[in-house]
RNA sequence: GGCCUUAUCGUCUAAUGGUUAGGACGAAAGCUUCUCAAGCUUUAAAUCGGAGUUCGAUUCUCCGUAAGGUCACCA
C-alpha cells in the first residue's frame, strides 16, 4: 500500500472561504483517516493576481481551524522544477516553443504549447462514476508562457506528480480541466491520482458564493464570534453525511466516519440558520474562560472596564450570556443596545416602568416589593442563590398575582422590559444590591 | 453555443426495485413562564416533467426541463 498523499491547492486570489474550506477539510480528513499526509500549496502561478496578505489569510484560517499541514509548497518557489519538465516535454517532442502573433496586451510572441494527443479521455470520480471528454476541442494548448512562467494545469501536475499525490480532492468546477491535465500527466509519465471532485456550494439565492453572502473569509467569523468547530461541523456536513441521523461530529469523529464515497453530487446551498444552531451548540461547551475572554472582548471599552472590576460579578453573567446568543458577535450588538449594564450599576427607567400590565397602582405595586424584601431579607447570605429565593417568594407570589409581583422586582434589578428572570438577577446581583434596588423602586413608586 | 455535471420537504440531507419517503435547521402551535431566551411536545412541508423496463420505479434506461461548471498567454 503507497501512502495516501492529498493536497490543498488554493490560488492566493482571494481570502479562504466557506467554500474552499470544505475542499480542504475533506482532503485533510481524507489524509488523516489513512494515516497519510496533507500537504499546502499555494498556486501563485499568477503573478498579477496572486496577493501576500491572501496566502497569509488562507495559512491563518486554516491553523485557527485545526486543519494542520504536513509540508508546505508555493509554486513561485518551485519555477526550476517546471522549467526542468518543460525542457523533458519539449525534449520528447510532446510539447513545443509556437511562434505567435500576440492578440492582446501583454501576449508573448512566443510561448509553450502542448502538442495535443488529440483522443477520448475517460476517467474514474470517486463521487460520479466515470466520465469522458474529447480533448480534441482544446487544440495545442499553451501550457508556459516561457521556461520561467508555467501555467496553472502544468504546474499542478507537475506538481502533484512531484509530491506523490495519490488522491485529489477539489472542486467541481474542475472536472471539465481533469482531462487535459490526464494528457499532460501521461506526457510526463505521471501517475494518475485518484480523482473526487466535490459540488459547488452555493449562495441561498443559489447564485455562485460571493462576498454578498456567505462567501466571508473564515477569518471574518472568527470575528463574528464562530467557533471553528461550528463552522467545520457545519462545512462537513454540505456535502457529506454519516450515513445516519448524527449531526453534532466532532473533527476526531470526522476523521473516523468520513467516506469519500458518500460524498454528495448536488450543490448545497449554504445556510446560515444551520451555522448559528450548530454555534450556539458549541459555544455552550465552551469553557467558562474562554467564553469569558470571547465575551470580554466584545464589551464597550465602558462595560469592559466595569466587567474586569467586579470579576465575581462578571464569571456570574457568562452563563446567563450564553444562554443568550448564537455568536459572540451578538454580545456586541446587545451590549450597545444597553444590555448587559445593569449587572454592573443600579439601573434608571421611569416609574410607568415598573408597573406590570394587570397592576397599574403603583402603591399596591410598592406594597409587593415591600413584602419581597421582608422575605428576602430572611435570606441568609451565603444562601443567596435563585433556587432559595425563588422557594422564598413563589407562594407569595402565585398567592398575590405572579406577574403584579415578580414584573416589578425584575423592572428594579434590571431596569428592562426583558431581562433574565429576578431569581438569577437576585443571585447575581448579591443580597445587599437586590435589596437596595427594590428599596429604590418602592420610593419610586411612593414618591 | 459545444462539451461536462447535477436534480428528495424552503434549506442541509437519509432510505429502498415494495416504507405511513426518515432526521436536522428554519417555520407554526402547545407546554413552561412576569419578560426575553433556552428546554420539552406536536404539526405542516419533498422524490422536476414525460415515456420505457418491471407484478411494482423515488431508485434502473431514454427524452425533455431547469440549474451549475468549463471552453484564456486566470487559477
Amino acid at each position: 500500500m503507497t501512502k495516501v498523499i492529498t493536497r490543498f491547492a488554493p490560488s492566493p486570489t482571494g481570502v479562504l472561504h466557506i467554500g474552499s474550506v470544505r475542499t480542504a477539510l475533506y482532503s485533510w480528513l481524507y489524509a488523516r483517516q489513512n494515516n497519510g499526509k496533507f500537504i499546502l500549496r499555494i498556486e501563485d502561478t499568477d503573478k498579477e493576481r496572486s496577493k501576500k496578505e491572501y496566502e497569509d489569510n488562507i495559512i491563518d484560517g486554516l491553523e485557527w481551524l485545526g486543519l494542520t499541514h504536513d509540508e508546505f509548497y508555493r509554486q513561485s518557489d518551485r519555477s526550476d522544477v517546471y522549467k526542468r519538465h518543460l525542457l523533458a516535454l519539449i525534449a520528447d517532442g510532446t510539447a513545443y516553443v509556437s511562434k505567435e502573433e500576440p492578440k492582446e496586451l501583454g501576449e508573448r510572441s512566443e510561448v509553450i504549447r502542448f502538442k495535443n494527443p488529440n483522443r477520448v479521455v475517460t476517467f474514474h470520480d470517486v463521487a460520479r462514476g466515470d466520465i469522458s471528454f474529447d480533448t480534441t476541442e482544446l487544440g495545442d494548448f499553451v501550457i508556459a508562457k516561457d521556461f520561467e512562467s508555467p501555467l496553472y494545469h502544468f504546474a499542478v501536475v507537475v506538481d502533484d506528480f512531484e509530491m506523490r499525490v495519490t488522491h485529489v480532492i477539489r472542486g467541481d468546477d474542475a472536472i471539465s480541466n481533469t482531462p487535459r491535465q490526464i494528457l499532460i500527466q501521461e506526457a510526463l509519465g505521471a501517475p494518475r491520482p485518484v480523482y473526487t471532485h466535490l459540488p459547488m456550494i452555493l449562495a441561498p439565492d443559489k447564485s455562485k458564493l460571493s462576498k454578498r453572502h456567505g462567501a466571508l473569509a473564515v477569518t471574518e467569523y472568527r470575528e463574528e464570534g464562530y467557533l471553528p468547530e461550528a463552522i467545520l461541523n457545519f462545512v462537513a456536513l454540505m456535502g457529506w453525511n454519516p450515513g445516519n441521523d448524527k449531526e453534532i461530529i466532532s473533527l476526531d469523529e470526522m476523521i473516523m466516519l468520513f467516506k469519500l464515497e458518500k460524498i454528495q453530487k448536488g450543490a448545497a446551498v449554504f445556510n446560515i440558520d444551520k451555522l448559528k444552531w450548530l454555534n450556539k451548540h458549541y459555544i455552550k461547551l465552551l469553557p467558562a474562560e474562554k467564553a469569558g475572554k470571547e465575551i470580554l472582548a466584545r464589551f464597550p471599552e465602558m462595560l469592559r472596564i466595569k466587567a474586569e472590576d467586579n470579576s465575581e460579578i462578571f464569571s456570574k453573567i457568562i452563563v446567563v450570556i450564553l444562554d443568550h446568543i448564537s455568536t459572540f458577535g451578538e454580545v456586541r450588538f446587545f451590549a450597545e443596545a444597553g444590555e448587559y449594564r445593569y449587572f454592573f450599576e443600579d439601573p434608571i427607567y421611569p416609574r410607568e416602568a415598573l408597573l406590570w400590565k394587570d397592576e397599574q397602582e403603583p402603591t399596591r405595586a410598592a406594597e409587593k416589593l415591600e413584602k419581597v424584601l421582608v422575605l428576602l431579607e430572611e435570606i441568609d447570605d451565603v444562601f443567596f442563590t435563585p433556587e432559595t429565593i425563588k422557594t422564598a417568594i413563589w407562594d407569595y407570589a402565585t398567592e398575590a398575582g405572579r406577574g403584579s409581583v415578580l414584573w416589578p422586582m425584575r423592572y428594579a434589578l434590571s431596569g428592562r422590559d426583558k431581562s433574565p428572570d429576578p431569581f438569577i438577577l437576585s443571585s447575581i446581583l448579591g443580597k445587599e444590591a437586590t435589596i437596595r434596588r427594590i428599596e429604590n423602586a418602592i420610593k419610586l413608586l411612593l414618591g
